[in-house]
DNA sequence: ATTGAGACCTGTCGGC
DNA sequence: TGCCGACAGGTCTCAA
């Protein structure tokens, strides 16, 4: 279930049982996730305060008092839980806090990841340090976009999946910003980069696109409190362009191995 | 250096 | 009903 939307509710919903509370035990149901927890990973987190939960892109940061940063990730399929103290399939990790709340991170497929990065390590760590821009940050906009994608032969979507262009958008995201700035995904990257100075129109369109996108998703899920389902082109093959006045239809296609929808009328 | 294919793992869904 | 393949919101590694 996982982009940068998602994982911003997922840290909404942690900060205010987690923040200023302590680790009084951390039980780990199995010994790996995508990778090996770290070593004495129990032991280094027990006693600790969370300072904070913080989120660069699809990542959760947990500040706590040694200095040290617990970062997760949810994989394709990670989901975390409060206060039900109930186990089911896939609870690998549990976080008991000092508050009394019970913190579930499930993940049937395992792709998350956990790992406990030293005092000052954050910038160095191999997941965090390659990140681009954060996507709703200002200093991500049309010209750090265009930059970003001169010179990139790959698709345009295909650009907007690779987490050193942009940072936390995925296979729905990415789709559904393209839509909105009515960009073809098969274009090359480099086609809405500057071409001979100045920025194109199309790389500021497309990042006010993703900013867009990206907000409205919170602000909805933020609104309704369960997912919402109702995208311009995502999972809607054969379905018809919800653009006004378009006649397109929606179709989809392989790029990179993963699934892109979008309408081949009004996206060029 | 960049890009694409395959790998990782489990669950669900549609077709036969 | 059961089996089988295709597919799923992510990322890493490897080889061209």
């Amino acid at each position: 279930m996982p982009e940068l939307p998602e994982v911003e509710m997922v840290r909404r919903h942690l900060a205010p049982v987690m923040e200023r509370r302590r680790f009084e035990d951390v039980i780990l149901r199995r010994r790996d996730l995508r990778e090996a927890f770290p070593r004495k990973f129990r032991e280094r987190l027990i006693g600790q305060t969370a300072v904070s939960v913080d989120r660069r892109a699809k990542y959760l940061l947990v500040p706590l008092s040694s200095g040290e940063t617990l970062l997760m990730h949810l994989g394709m399929s990670g989901d975390f839980r409060t206060g039900t103290g109930g186990s089911l399939r896939h609870d690998h990790v549990v976080f008991r806090m000092s508050s009394g709340a019970i913190v579930t991170f499930n993940d049937p497929r395992r792709f998350g990841l956990m790992d406990l990065v030293p005092a000052g390590g954050l910038a160095t760590h191999p997941a965090i340090s390659v990140l681009g821009p954060e996507p709703l940050s200002p200093d991500f906009d049309g010209d750090a976009l265009a930059r970003a994608c001169r010179g990139r032969r790959m698709p345009l979507k295909v650009a907007l999946l690779d987490q050193r262009i942009v940072a936390g958008l995925g296979n729905i995201y990415a789709s559904e910003a393209l839509h909105v700035a009515g960009l073809s995904p098969t274009r090359r990257a480099s086609t809405i980069a500057t071409g001979s100075g100045l920025p194109r129109p199309a790389a500021h369109r497309l990042a006010a696109a993703i900013k867009q996108v990206l907000e409205r998703a919170i602000a909805r899920a933020a609104r309704e409190n369960y997912r919402a389902s109702r995208f311009r082109v995502y999972d809607r093959e054969a379905e018809p362009c919800r653009r006004a006045r378009c006649t397109g239809v929606i179709r989809r296609r392989t790029q990179a191995g993963r699934s892109t929808f979008y309408c081949p009328v009004c996206q060029r």
